[in-house]
DNA sequence: CCATTGCAGCTTCCATGGAAGCTGTTAGTC
DNA sequence: GACTAACAGCTTCCATGGAAGCTGCAATGG
């Protein structure tokens, strides 16, 4: 067995269990690209770099390959996934049915909650505005996902939360290579607070419209951008 | 360690792998109700039934419970999770933003695909009034099943259709328990006639409209059905 | 030169046993 | 009688080793 890089990260020991500790090294590890899609790891690799065992290296990896960030090729190996634009294209369907769910069920929540709701949704807006200004995309990146986190982990379903959770791990690595792509990032504020003002106002309808819309737009714009780079796999 | 009950089946070894095996005669059992939601099952135990040795009932259990069917409890045991009612009404959401969205992009597809979907979805609508006609409860649900089932395998985001298939999963026990406290399940049938003619006449705004229309109402005929019957968990 | 076969080296898959943790009960103390 | 502490019996968790399977290369036969 060949040592094919630095040892991984071993990630906070948060939950105690090995397994969980190995699930978190992994993700962390293929959310920030320390392993490449298309790279093929060993179990015993794995297990060597994060100084455990194979078992609980290979039940993360059986938790990660249900949530499709790697596969399990039977007595082959583990190959992390890589995204084609396809994927990405239903990822984005994902986002739109769920996000405007999730901006509907929030204009029903009791008042307190939405108006609270709202005010944590335009501060996220806001720290986006002050990042584009100063041209600091990463934080602009961060703040558009705490937006949108905060969106799907307030409206009180705990599913669409997790739903989403899953195809953001997915896309996350795309989401970074795409950031320095796009275009008409401040369109992306005023949709931000159509949204938002829906929901303090309590109107499910017109909240629904506005993540829909949000969402389509961020698509349409990304998806042609993608396939013209010629983005084959990330 | 102490037998309550009958061999599970071994439930057709298609996968080759025990782990497979056992997660699919698990998966059943569950579904059929053959263990009780609030079981607390042993891995142990499990795996003389299965005929097998505890590593492979683990990893099924894993898999299990990253989709909702079980909870492991740490040094306790495996639990066959219970649905309270505010689950249906999380799993609804999930399906109707979902469904619309599938509806949708059915009636984007090309045109032979959209009709033969049509057709097929129309087979599966009138075998439920037939089933209807001849009293067949068993058969009705059967075909409603395999309506909503086609919407989303066949509308060409595999995503939707799993995110379906673990919903589904999960509330199977609901329905059957449900499906006999329902009136008005003739208007089931006009509603999947406007979903499927949506699609056929590739009209995607409609079509989402009807999918959605038809998931909502069913909602609302259902949940107070389930709360006035006072289940608190099925 | 090309196709086939055999083999070496890798991998996962699964069984098994020891370690450690949780729960409920029982014995002991005030 | 009420409360605490220890313990027995259960469980999962994790390490490890043997078995079996896949791949690619080298040797062999045409």
């Amino acid at each position: 067995m060949v040592l094919r890089g630095k040892p991984v990260e071993p990630a906070g020991e948060r939950g105690a269990s090995l397994v969980d500790a190995a699930y978190g090294a992994l993700k962390h590890a293929i959310r920030e690209s320390v392993f490449a899609p298309g790279y093929q790891a060993s179990a015993g690799e794995l297990a060597l770099r994060l100084g455990m065992s194979r078992t609980p290296v290979h039940e993360a990896a059986l938790r990660l390959q249900e949530e499709g960030l790697v596969r399990i090729l039977p007595k082959r190996g583990i190959l992390i996934c890589a995204l084609a634009p396809h994927d990405i294209a239903e990822i984005y369907e994902v986002l739109i049915a769920i996000e405007a769910g999730a901006a509907e069920l929030s204009a029903r929540l009791p008042e307190a909650a939405r108006l609270a709701l709202a005010e944590d949704l335009d501060r996220a807006t806001s720290e986006m505005g002050r990042a584009l200004a100063a041209g600091d995309l990463a934080a602009w990146g961060h703040a558009d996902e705490a937006f949108h986190r905060l969106l799907v982990e307030r409206c009180g379903n705990g599913r669409f939360a997790r739903i989403i959770q899953t195809v953001n791990d997915q896309s996350h690595r795309a989401r970074m290579l795409t950031l320095r792509l796009r275009p008409r990032l401040p369109a992306s504020e005023a949709e931000h607070r159509d949204t938002s003002d829906a929901i303090r106002r309590g109107l499910p309808g017109l909240a629904r419209e506005a993540a829909r819309r949000h969402r389509i737009r961020a698509r349409d714009e990304l998806l042609p951008l993608i396939e013209s780079v010629g983005l084959r796999h990330m």
